[in-house]
DNA sequence: ATAATATCGGACGGATCGGTCTATTATCGC
DNA sequence: GCGATAATAGACCGATCCGTCCGATATTAT
């Protein structure tokens, strides 16, 4: 997973992938089968292990909806200790021609995933005043799930990485909106 | 450009380069030297022509701005006619180990450049009362430039494409935001 | 202990990779 | 017409690609 992460499907040859998996290079094909099939393995693995921690922070009731919707966009600027930049579903949504294969697929379930969990922090924040009630909460989950894909990409320019803080800053706002008129 | 911006920097081979430009392997290698220079060629291309008519439609200070920022984020969904799907610049900052290098530079600039152009644009808007003005233009403007990076990679997933018109509705209306207080 | 099953290192194969070389043919300035 | 330059096709190079095969060594169950 993490090899994928760093250098993608094609920037990551079985050889590479041996080395940092510790075993055999046919242990890995009868596991496996083959390259595509570890991949998909790999984003499971990226769902289950990266991301549903992820949402599960973001499914603690106990916090406002603006702190769980700030603190998740604000983790993509930290990006974590040792986890490499960006985001693995991003970046092999730009990188495999997805169509409707069963990575794409795959990619489009951790998207919806993730969009459902914001959407219902999102409904918990319009209820509670702290967000614009004039769109429905699935579009504006729709834009935090866009601008964070943004930031990810973002993150992976030189010197863009300072520029992310204050644009959370500028994204919360906009999810205030005429929240404020009432 | 058309190739690399369909299949990526490694997923393109030189064959696949020579067979769509129409001239011989080894007047490629005379011309651009090896494949990488060729990359900085294309991304250099991909500038001028596909990001700078971008950029002189934003200038059009007929239009509002509001009418401005929203036609850049609708042509995203569109795409246009024959482009491939997505961004060069989104491309290549996921692919590639960015770092330092040059076309790290490349990207960084293109982004720049993009933002300034919006962020003049936003000026406008917050001057006329279309935009916040609670938010520095330029906070606004790496809101809208993140948000186009996102919409650009939903664009690449198999059923989110339909998602975008109307997540661009939420965007503008973040846009707008606290601008109804006055 | 023995048979069955995993796991291993490492060689191997056909294909493709980026890049170079050579020899031939167009093109063009004068 | 002729020498110089540009462009071509195609063989060729070592390296690497994904995937397979093999024989040896652990591990496990009975």
């Amino acid at each position: 997973m993490i090899q994928f992460w760093e250098s993608g499907f094609e920037g990551s040859s079985m050889q590479n992938l041996v080395d940092r998996m510790g075993i055999s290079r046919q242990s890995l094909y009868d596991t496996y089968g083959n390259k595509r099939e570890l991949f998909e393995a790999a984003l499971k693995k990226y769902r289950d292990e990266v991301i549903e921690p992820k949402l599960k922070e973001l499914s603690d009731d106990s916090l406002s909806a603006t702190h769980l919707i700030r603190r998740h966009l604000e983790s993509i600027a930290d990006g974590g200790d040792r986890m490499p930049i960006g985001c693995l579903v991003v970046r092999t949504a730009t990188e495999i021609s997805v169509q409707d294969s069963d990575i794409g697929r795959m990619l489009e379930d951790c998207v919806k995933l993730t969009r459902d969990t914001i959407q219902r922090v999102i409904e918990r924040g319009q209820k509670s005043g702290e967000f614009d009630t004039s769109r429905p909460a699935g579009e504006l989950a729709a834009v935090v799930i866009a601008s964070g894909m943004g930031l990810q990409v973002m993150r992976r320019l030189p010197n863009q990485g300072r520029d992310i803080r204050p644009s959370v800053d500028a994204i919360m706002t906009g999810l205030r909106a005429s929240a404020t008129e009432h």
